[in-house]
DNA sequence: TCTTGTTGCTGAATTTCATTCTGCAAAAAT
DNA sequence: ATTTTTGCAGAATGAAATTCAGCAACAAGA
């Protein structure tokens, strides 16, 4: 309810660094955002009162975006996932950029590098319902072409975890 | 704290059809799942306890998956995003997916239709992580070969979304 | 049509938890 | 060495989650 009441989205640097205390706050609330702070300064070994402290700072520091509930697309009718990659004419905040953004089925956007402009996820309720939003790209200023990869099936989706490349065991080959 | 005591993860077809009620609370959820339930129930139009209803219901069919903390990559030193596209020998539940399953680099492995068979989301702390990364997986069997695609910037980045198509305004074409 | 059971709601009551406050101790700064 | 700051614990307070009776609308069945 109080969550970034003074609206601190600009990026900011971090406070301080995230200390190992953090990233097993962080670990633990990527789990399950409704843990109390009691349990969670126990999982952790801290007060209740020092635990939300520290979520607080890691809340105003931006390093926890939001808190949100995940939906299970499939509840809600979404049943197909594409990842769409688009040629555009131009670079940056382009006339096609603005366009796309405001289309409700497009989750993501990200400029790459390769053989391709955009890159784009898209969840739609039918594949008829892509073929739309393909179409409206097309009609879009800017779009040369598109190259759509249908997901046929999901094996992982995971949220960002906060876990450093030094938490994990090392993979040591033969 | 009670979420998902009974441990319900398989999916069960939703005991009802989603209405638009619970579409707007979802809505609020998606958005920030702090919200208290006096004021959930009063952006909705419902009663404290009636909106408290709902939304365990919505938790126990599984439209819910789970409460996350969305954690800023940055902030915990992912700066790198990338996708990468496989080329695998065998189909499903293989050898390599399993491997691929326990990094933690990767948030997401889809299978796709297209010219390649699984697709892949990884953050790394590197371009360096990443090649590490992309070593591990030539190294895996079944594997054979990558396409990466790095990407420069984000543009937007946005959770599943409850609306459906009929609550979108329709794009008039001129 | 009337009855009966079910569903989903409201408002009050209860309990749990978030949040605040007051020291306190260790670390950092001067 | 002294002061200031930082982060924490424990108690106190307030707010919110959760539970608990009713109650009304609706559905199923006689």
């Amino acid at each position: 309810m109080d969550q970034n009441t003074d609206d601190v989205r600009r990026k900011r640097p971090p406070e301080r660094d995230l200390d190992a205390m953090d990233r097993k706050l962080l670990g633990v609330l990527v789990e399950d955002a409704t843990t109390s702070y009691a349990e969670l300064g126990e999982r952790v070994g801290l007060s209740p009162p020092a635990a939300h402290e520290r979520v607080k700072r890691l809340r105003r520091s931006g390093a926890i975006r939001r808190v949100s509930a995940l939906i299970d697309p499939d509840a809600v009718g979404k049943t197909l996932l594409a990842f769409v990659h688009v040629d555009t004419t131009g670079w940056g905040k382009t006339q096609a950029l603005l366009a796309i953004e405001e289309c409700p089925e497009v989750e993501e956007i990200h400029s790459v590098a390769g053989d391709t402009c955009m890159l784009l996820k898209v969840r739609t309720e039918s594949t008829h319902a892509l073929e739309g939003l393909l179409a409206r790209l097309y009609d879009t200023p800017g779009v040369k072409a598109t190259r759509s990869y249908v997901v046929l099936s999901t094996y992982l989706e995971r949220p960002v975890q906060p876990g450093t490349t030094s938490d994990w065991p090392a993979v040591v080959k033969g």
